[in-house]
RNA sequence: GCGGGAAUAGCUCAGUGGUAGAGCACAACCUUGCCAAGGUUGGGGUCGCGGGUUCGAAUCCCGUUUCCCGCUCCA
């Protein structure tokens, strides 16, 4: 058995997680629901362990900034629903319910405000013909009402109106791209992207509320608490953990689009001219931070967005990096894991403006009052977990369990197992005391059940770094021996080392 | 949302209309001195769910859910 690739792959590491128990699916019993997922209890471990160090090398030690000096960050835990004014102003009302239309025959599926209809006169007594293209593109419209009408066509000789404003006859008349007839297109519907909820136990249509659908609002809303509150100065950040959710279209490839999901935020303030330099320096630190977490730096690369894929709170600013990795579903392409935004001032000024509060820094050198800019680094924390996973899963077919997750030590759910070789003569005893020493400072397990061989198969499955065996020679001499989960190789250490040996490493 | 495939024990699967099975895993006990070792015993299934056909359905038909693949979507 040699390591898979592609959706073998993957298929591997999704059956290796519900064994181990990182990732289950969510209400299984009841025959599951779409794009939920439960972190068992190792899922669980490695999600805090790697919430923990990117919020310790965000927020406690951060990075040292260009000109030398740490930088400033501070933690926010903002609650999941707001006043729903706060999406309206952030722009997530209105772009998070994009009508959609549908090509019956070809399948395609449209942005109805990007589809245009043309009209020409003449396709029977009064009638005119309509042919749909999409906004910019009209060559392919124009050829077909070539055929149509059965005559030369202008551009110019055409009428032209949104899509959206047809009425249900006038779209059964309308040929769509690439169809064989008309009337393929269905009436654009609606695909609220948000979680509707409402607040108060009885429900009216006057108190919607919204389940955010990113943590980055909640930064924003507390800018002006933070700067009043905290003696932070620009430029600073706001950096936050938590869950978000977004009703999406379609949930695939395991835990990498879920509907439920949690982010790791940082909205990064700073004076307008200098923000070109921040963003620079904060889409290098990002792509830094996942090489020092260990995702091997083949497998990791930076992308700018193309000016037709900013987000429309990005279109402002100097653009957008994702730091994509290369997943067992997209090899040997990449998928997006973190995106570093420049967001301008689009965010202060909307909720300036919506909630008529001041948002302007003042600074008293220059004695000029400005709206901060923003560079957000906005990360998934599952995503990151799945990027764990897949870069962790590993075959060493030399083995009689072949299946390994090579964690590094420091996100590794459990750091170290203690095993009496066998469950007699001693033994036992002194795994115990051991265990009992390390596990106030360590996540370890204890382990006397079977042979020797299954428990440190099941530690490399785990991703159990390493291993402690007390064996005849430990009752002698007060050693134990240290097995390496990713050789195999033992060596032995005293007893009272073995404190030592893991705060070392993990 | 569209098209294709899959679903039987924790896992891998057998079972083509007539009493739900195997291997591994799991639990207990024994044995065991370094890489999923052996023995004994045991627990575990409304065959994804809901209808229908039939004397009788894991098996045939319809619907549905979830997962995988290809589209679509991804602020």
């Amino acid at each position: 058995m040699s390591r898979p690739t592609g959706s073998e792959l993957m298929e591997r590491i999704v059956a290796l997680a519900k064994r181990r128990g990182f990732v289950f699916p969510a209400s299984e019993i009841y025959g599951g629901v779409n794009g939920f997922w439960d972190y068992g209890p190792l899922g669980v471990q490695l999600k805090n362990n790697l919430r923990d160090a990117w919020w310790h090398d965000t927020v406690l030690c951060p990075p040292i900034g260009p000109d030398g000096h740490p930088v400033d960050v501070v933690g926010l835990d903002s609650a999941i629903i707001q006043n729903p004014r706060v999406w309206e102003a952030s722009g997530h009302v209105a772009g998070f319910s994009d009508p959609m239309v549908d090509c019956r025959e070809t399948k395609a599926r449209y942005r109805a405000d990007h589809l245009q209809v043309l009209l020409f006169d003449g396709a029977g007594e009064g009638e005119q013909a309509l042919l749909v293209f999409v906004e910019g593109e009209p060559e392919p419209a124009l050829k077909r009402a070539q055929k149509v009408l059965r005559r030369k066509v202008d551009l110019d000789e055409a009428q032209r109106m949104p899509f959206s404003s047809l009425s249900a006859d006038q779209r059964e008349r309308v040929w769509a791209p690439g169809a064989s007839e008309p009337g393929t297109l269905t009436a654009p519907r609606e695909f609220n992207l948000m979680f509707r909820t409402r607040i108060g136990a009885t429900s009216g249509d006057d108190n919607v509320a919204y389940l955010r659908p990113e943590t980055a609002q909640g930064i924003f809303l507390n800018y002006k608490n933070v700067v009043d509150t905290t003696r932070v100065k620009i430029p600073f950040g706001i950096a936050q953990v938590g869950k978000a959710f977004r009703n999406e279209v379609t949930p695939r490839n395991f835990i990498f689009r879920s509907r439920e999901f949690e982010q790791m935020e940082m909205e990064w303030f700073c004076e307008p001219e200098e923000a070109p330099r921040w963003f620079e320096f904060w889409v290098n630190e990002r792509l830094e931070w996942w090489k020092s977490v260990g995702v091997s730096e083949a497998n990791l690369r930076l992308r700018k967005h193309e000016a037709d894929e900013l987000a429309h709170y990005a279109k402002s600013g100097e653009g957008t990096y994702d730091v994509e990795y290369r997943y067992p579903f997209t090899e040997p392409g990449f998928g997006e894991l973190e995106g570093i935004a420049h967001r301008g001032c689009f965010d202060l000024e909307q909720h300036q403006e919506w909630s008529k509060t001041k948002l302007e820094a003042f600074d008293p050198q220059t004695q000029r009052r400005f709206l901060p800019h923003v560079i957000e680094p906005a990360s998934g924390l599952t995503r990151g977990v799945l990027v764990l996973l897949c870069e962790a899963y590993d075959v060493d077919p030399e083995r009689p369990s072949p299946e390994i997750m090579r964690f590094p030590p420091r996100l590794a759910p459990i750091k170290a197992g203690i095993f009496p070789l066998v469950a007699k003569a001693g033994m036992p005893e002194i795994a115990e005391k051991l265990y009992l020493d390390l596990r106030a400072r360590f996540p370890a397990q204890f382990d006397v059940k079977q042979s020797i061989g299954k428990r440190y198969a099941r530690m490399d499955e785990a991703g159990t770094p390493y291993c402690f065996t007390i064996d005849g020679q430990s009752v002698e001499d007060q050693t134990v021996t240290v097995r390496d989960r990713d050789t195999g190789s033992q060596e032995r250490i005293a007893l009272d080392a073995v404190a030592g040996f893991l705060s070392e490493r993990v």
